[in-house]
RNA sequence: UCCGGUGUAGCUCAACCGGCAGAGCGGGUGGCUGUUAACCACUAGGUUGUAGGUUCGAGUCCUACCACCGGAGCCA
């Protein structure tokens, strides 16, 4: 696939700068650095920028990365004009560079194989590169976030965060679901319970979404099986390492689905992520020092309690808790530390739950809901439950929790169309990547944060 | 919003009881054919977050403000 991918590049170029079919014969071929072990031997072309670079005598070493990988360079003076050797030495890090060498086995350079160069062709110079290789405080990293996408930590850390919302897709496409997406501007609240960000909306009020879960319940009715991938906004002001301002869920939803139906569908899929990344993304994984044995022990089935049993560890653990309240980070951290696997808490009270949450008909005052609880104190990665499918029930909540009526005409609607027992999930992205990457702060598993105090870059 | 902490060179940090503003990295110049965050020599680089105050003297003590960090609450 790499090769096909290589080639394809070659081919372009070579169309675009038309080139005759002999020149194709005598020119480099075009690789990317995670494919030059199969190029030993060879003259090959490394497009890329200068990670690093040391010097020694006549040599330069230059670290090149091509978002692929980062290998050595080797520039010996005696094979260069003077004039493009003081320039290697001098060259800032981040410069563009288009690297022309035959790659070569040698144990000394990082990587068991480096490129011996014949002719480097400058691209770009860049000016004094503020990232250095040395360490550097995070906020002044996140007011480069820009630049620091560049570095191995954060390059892995996209790497994993990839393949973990692959494999979500995958394992919901493999099961027959449908991708349908929800609105980013809603006329009003989804569950009632957060803070939303406002804006204007030509003569009106528009929110952005906390949820797509009440229009995948409507796709549920249409399609069986759904599910949404999107930004999800919240605008509490929140300040801990487990909170930002916007992430991304992804949430199924099924038509004729129970709360233990929900719940294996949850926990197949963490494996099933889980494992995924643990097969395709092991460089990763050991670039971030992440301890794999933890992971490789993610497999079904997951230990499931109920709030009650929660709220027991709570007490034999002296922790202070009051009995009816949802539970805090601290608390979230006390009850994950009882298991080595995710643990789903189900049955909470039904007073600190949503307003759609279907109450357990033989304890009225519980909620069918389940929370995924992350291991080594990650938090809540999943939220999810069965949803009320009984049209006065439902008006009952809805006054209850004094929200609009008239906003949810829509939603009602449902629940007098072939109302039938439904249930979904949301999973938080960027709190899985925390914890599958074994990440100390959520603002790292995102692209560009957003945060209570940030909104640059 | 509340509680606690930090703010000194481009970056990461020192500076003892209030007494000459420092180091490493990065930058610049020079040296060396095997470096892995190289090394060696030399060199430039400062309104100590901002505004007041106490003092012979403030990076250091006091007041206010600002920025950021950690935590709580809220939540995925």
């Amino acid at each position: 696939m790499r090769r096909l991918f290589s080639s394809y590049l070659n081919y372009r170029s070579v169309f675009n700068s038309r080139k005759t079919r002999k020149d194709v014969k005598d020119m480099a071929k075009q690789v990317f650095i995670d494919s030059a072990a199969d190029y030993l031997g060879q003259e090959v072309v490394i497009n890329g920028w200068l990670y690093n670079k040391t010097h020694k005598g006549k040599l330069a070493f230059l670290m090149i990365r091509d978002g692929t990988g980062i290998i050595q360079a080797v520039v010996f003076s005696g094979n260069v004009s003077e004039e493009l050797f003081e320039q290697c030495i001098h060259l800032p890090q981040e410069s563009a560079l288009r690297v022309t060498g035959v790659l070569k086995e040698d144990k000394r350079a990082k990587g068991g194989c480096e490129l011996q160069v014949d002719t480097l062709e400058i691209i770009h110079i860049a000016e004094e590169y503020p990232i250095t290789p040395k360490e550097h405080g995070t906020d002044f990293l996140m007011d480069h976030r820009h630049l620091w996408l560049r570095s191995s930590r954060q390059h892995a850390i996209m790497k994993i965060r990839h393949q973990i919302i692959k494999a979500c897709r995958d394992y919901f496409d493999g099961l027959g679901f449908t991708l349908i997406d929800a609105p980013i501007f809603t006329p009003s609240v989804c569950e009632g319970t957060t803070t939303l960000f406002e804006t204007d909306y030509f003569e009106s009020k528009a929110y952005l979404t906390q949820s797509g879960q009440l229009y995948m319940e409507a796709a549920a009715m249409a399609f069986g099986k759904v599910y949404c991938f999107g930004p999800t906004f919240r605008a509490e002001k929140s300040k801990t390492r487990r909170h930002l301002t916007e992430f991304w869920m992804i949430e199924p939803e099924m038509a004729y689905c129970d709360l233990s139906q929900d719940m294996d569908l949850a926990e197949g899929m963490i494996e099933y992520v889980v494992q995924q990344v643990l097969e395709n993304r092991k460089d990763e994984l050991e670039t971030l020092e992440r301890d794999t044995g933890r992971l490789e022990k993610i497999v079904r089935p997951f230990p499931r309690i109920t709030y009650d049993e929660a709220v027991q560890i709570l007490h034999e653990a002296n922790a202070e808790f009051k009995d009816g309240d949802d539970f805090g980070g601290g608390d979230e951290t006390i009850i994950s530390d009882k298991f080595e696997k995710p643990v789903m808490v189900t049955h909470y009270p039904a007073q600190v739950k949503a307003f759609y949450m279907k109450t357990d008909p033989a304890k009225p005052d519980r909620a069918l809901c389940v929370d995924m609880l992350a291991p080594e104190g990650y938090g809540e990665i999943i939220g999810g439950g069965q949803r009320e499918d009984n049209l006065d029930i439902l008006l009952t909540r809805i006054k209850e929790h004094n929200l609009p009526a008239d906003a949810f005409k829509w939603y009602l609607d449902l629940r007098k169309y072939g109302s039938v027992p439904h249930a979904g999930f949301g999973l938080g992205i960027e709190r899985t990547v925390a914890y599958i990457c074994g990440l100390q702060h959520i603002r790292e598993t995102i692209p560009f944060p957003r945060t209570i105090y940030r909104l640059y870059p």
